[in-house]
DNA sequence: CTGTTAAATTAACATCGTTAAGTTTATTTA
DNA sequence: TAAATAAACTTAACGATGTTAATTTAACAG
């Protein structure tokens, strides 16, 4: 109603102010559930402001994603630091599943949909820096456990492990969010599939599975 | 042009027509991407008329995807005459696997992609029957194999070994059809990642892994 | 020939993402 | 101080979408 010039501080306030709102509204209805005159509505904005920040929907929402994949990667720092590497690895596994679960928006958004080849050039995040990036971190991590030959001796790619352990997570997560509410499947409880499939595929992986038997405790 | 009274024959014929023409856009520019009135260009009827045979393009949709469930638990059937237990167990995470990757807009939809919490009254796949669902294939065949006590001791639910099971082969699959063609990962070859990945879960799972030293060649 | 019914169409609605063309205000320049 | 400029924002509109109401056309029944 009353436009003034404003200061980049105030400017970047509106600019979260969007953020926050298309955020809460993705995650509460669904992404394509949510329109843009809905976002601009919220924050008593019209529809066209929102294009004076983000140059289309697309962009708002990885600028959304973006933001909370910061997120994850910074609460995976500190799991970063845990001393034993198959402590590390487990933890960092657990982690990656419970942000998928408090996420399945961006979860689906990120890793769930397919989008035109790579996003790398409008992406904020520097993918493959482990500062900012979970599934480099997850590489590195797999790298080390690799080089101290935690691994059975017949894998000899180091990578090809880190995207197996990756999928076998994401396979869990990926299935709960996309079908954990159709009632077709006799679905057993979310930390049972979660704890089956990491003790298996690391028992699958590891050359000394016995390591294993002190599951530490995350949630 | 020219209506005409039609017999149920020449009705059926058209609800194929439609859902063929629908399937070729699916699977050639996404479902998102593909509108009512596109589909009702190519074989030259007018949007309405498709409304005239399925309630809405969601409706339209799951009836493609029906068709198609069909037959891959069709060609899941003589998989399951296989003798071997475990033979007839890897064949099948194998032949979801191919199907998965070959019908990758399907499994979007039907995997990758919440929908209202169930659609079991509109869909004409009678899920959990084994003769139509390949899920319901997968959990018969692994309640076999840990009534024959082929799994760890220590796994008291068979319907949890089957979840796990699905969830490692959907996990590869869904981010090979989600993210396979991003280049900031430095992907293994999709068969190497489906291949470590059947070997380490059914290492985890299996009582006696050395069984499976005679991977069955599917291709 | 007349009515009824099925099949299909045209035209329209509301909503969507997006953009062009203003409008209002604050700041800069002459 | 007056005029020009640029920023912040809005209104109005475009084209496309899913969907529906109203209508036309053709075939059959009496």
């Amino acid at each position: 109603m009353a436009p003034k010039q404003k200061s980049p501080e105030e400017r970047e306030k509106l600019r979260i102010l969007i953020l926050d709102a298309a955020r809460t509204l993705f995650v509460e209805k669904g992404i394509e559930a949510v329109s843009m005159r809905e976002i601009a509505k919220q924050i008593n904005y019209s529809a066209t402001t929102l294009y004076h920040h983000f140059a289309d929907k697309e962009a708002l929402l990885q600028a959304v994603c973006d933001e909370d994949f910061l997120a994850l990667a910074n609460s995976m720092r500190e799991i970063m630091s845990i001393p034993d590497l198959i402590d590390r690895l487990q933890a960092l596994c657990k982690g990656y599943a419970i942000f998928a679960l408090n996420h399945p928006s961006h979860y689906r958004l990120m890793f769930m949909t397919p989008h035109a080849p790579c996003n790398v050039d409008t992406s904020k995040i520097e993918q493959g820096n482990p500062e900012q990036d979970a599934c480099a971190q997850l590489k590195w991590v797999v790298k080390e456990a690799f080089d101290a030959q935690l691994f059975k001796a017949d894998i000899t790619d180091y990578e090809l492990i880190a995207q197996t352990l990756w999928a076998s997570v994401h396979g869990v997560c990926s299935l709960e969010i996309a079908l954990g509410n159709d009632n077709w499947i006799n679905w057993a409880n979310i930390e049972a599939r979660l704890q089956l499939m990491h003790r298996s595929i690391l028992t699958g992986l590891l050359r000394h599975p016995e390591q294993l038997n002190k599951p530490p405790e995350l949630n």
